[in-house]
DNA sequence: ATGGGTGTTGCACATGGTGCAACACGGCAC
DNA sequence: GTGCCGTGTTGCACCATGTGCAACACCCAT
């Protein structure tokens, strides 16, 4: 590690609290005064630094042009879809991807069921909005008047007796999806077809995608897909903290022993090759796969 | 300038544009791999930059964190004050700064008019929507769909033959500001007070604040209080400038002498060092506050 | 004027950064 | 399997680079 830019880097957090002059820069980081103006004139050069009228220093503007030009360059299906079809892997079912754009919501990857029964879609489709998993996680992190704007402008077709009726019953759906951090649709398309989705964040904290897993009644009844949530809850938890860029990726949080990972290395998920037996916390979650897997 | 830590920061434009392997870096950088490498790590370690599954570096999530918490500890009203300051010495007519939070637009700063007829307002007292400059300014800038449900969400007193009628036209009216980059409120509050305005940007390119220069027809016509608006807009920008912690702040712009500076030192504006003659291309904008200051 | 508070500069020293060469690892072809 | 790339990684000797010091420049207040 370079101990110089480290110092530099140092700055920047503490920057972050407020603005500081030098001696006060100086002092935190434990250096001379004059070493300080260096780190701090090269940071300036870059950018990442700005002196305000007072002498004092600021966090510079190109830390946000920065920050949002990685979010832009930020490719989700990249990142996701291994995590896609780790989940696959493991369950069997069809898994998508889905991102809202422009009062659309269109799948923009998908894994598809290892079971001969499948369920129709296609990437670049638009979803039903009314009634699907992702649409509904999506939807459900839209800004309050913005939602709301959506939902009354939708038409509600009557895909199934159990699809979302009016603008009334689908607000109170997003609510209740916003509050559970998770979402289903039981039939609310296509009768005999279920899913449960959750969503992923990108680095602001908002929602940017959304990841499901469906299937058909013949193959697996609604009661036995929904055991599948902590599974997909902690995948697309994986996913958002590699967007993110957070914890370090690949097998085994650092920490714990107890918390299964989900991919491992790059193109070739390894969730399998953790024990089947063994002393995870996760037993009661885990709904083993392998046991309902086609073949 | 600090050679190792300049290299360092240039890895992180580079790694902007999209993820890299370790000798991309290397290679565009121009050092060894194993320097490289440590540099790397070194901004790993800070969180700046991430490590894919694949291997390659990408931007971190600190990089968004820092971003985040550097505007939320962003004074506005401290780095807005001298140039508001700055605005009334030069016009002699009562300044605004106002935000817009939760519905509200209310003012966070004001400079008194240096005349004996004022207009009356305080820091702190909710702003009439439908009106005034600075709430045209700030409203203009919502998201679509939170701007047409504040504007169908509000009454719109008659205060005078000249008030906003409708949610209509002030719908219409938020487009031509948010067009036009700057707003008036011509007697719409008080019959005889006129009021323009214009936008300050954050570093997200998104209106954060807004400020305007009031004055009542007694003191000015509004023809005349309009032709001030290439002052209140240079000003705004120049906070703009320095809230985006872009250009150097502080007095003469540096490739030109035609345009007048405006803040100088820290809390201590000086533009009226600025020769009152002299060659400056604004002799019709600048309204010269002198011959008609009070006293 | 005088003094304390800043930010700034030049310089001699040795710390810490550098590139090299050798190694470790994984994928791919044959 | 064996060899070969193309990666990322490590240890080390050298000297470029970053370092702290001391002296200077500047502003403001008393």
């Amino acid at each position: 590690m370079s101990q110089t830019v480290d110092r530099a880097l140092t700055i920047l957090p503490l920057l972050a609290e407020g603005p500081a002059g030098l001696d006060q820069v100086a002092a935190r980081l434990d250096v001379h005064k004059s070493t300080a103006l260096r780190l701090l004139r090269t940071l300036h050069a870059h950018g990442l630094v700005y002196r305000q009228q007072d002498q004092r220093y600021r966090l510079g503007a190109r830390l946000f042009a920065l920050a949002q030009q990685a979010v832009e360059a930020l490719d989700i299906r990249e990142i996701a879809h291994p995590y896609l079809a780790e989940l696959n892997e493991r369950t069997g079912h069809t898994v998508h991807l889905a991102v809202y754009e422009q009062g659309e919501v269109v799948y923009i990857d998908k894994v598809e069921s290892r079971y001969p029964v499948r369920m129709y879609s296609r990437i670049g489709r638009p979803v039903a909005l009314t009634v699907a998993a992702v649409a509904k996680l999506l939807l459900a992190d839209l800004p309050e008047p913005e939602r709301r704007a959506v939902a009354e402008r939708l038409e509600y077709p009557r895909y199934t007796a159990r699809s979302t009726p009016d603008a009334a019953a689908f607000l109170a759906e997003l609510a209740r999806v916003r509050e559970q951090g998770w979402a289903t649709d039981l039939g609310g398309h296509e009768e005999s077809i279920n899913c449960i989705g959750a969503p992923l964040y990108g680095p602001d904290g908002r929602v940017c995608a959304a990841m499901s897993v469906s299937a058909p009644n013949v193959v697996v009844a609604a009661a036995d897909l929904l055991r599948l949530r902590p599974l997909v809850l902690r995948t697309a938890e994986a996913v958002s903290a590699e967007l993110s860029g957070t914890t370090v990726p690949g097998p085994a949080t650092p920490n714990a022993s107890a918390t299964p990972p989900v991919p491992a290395t790059a193109n070739a998920p390894a969730l399998r090759t953790a024990p089947a037996a063994g002393p995870t916390t996760m037993s009661a979650l885990t709904t083993d796969p392998s046991e309902e897997a086609p073949e």
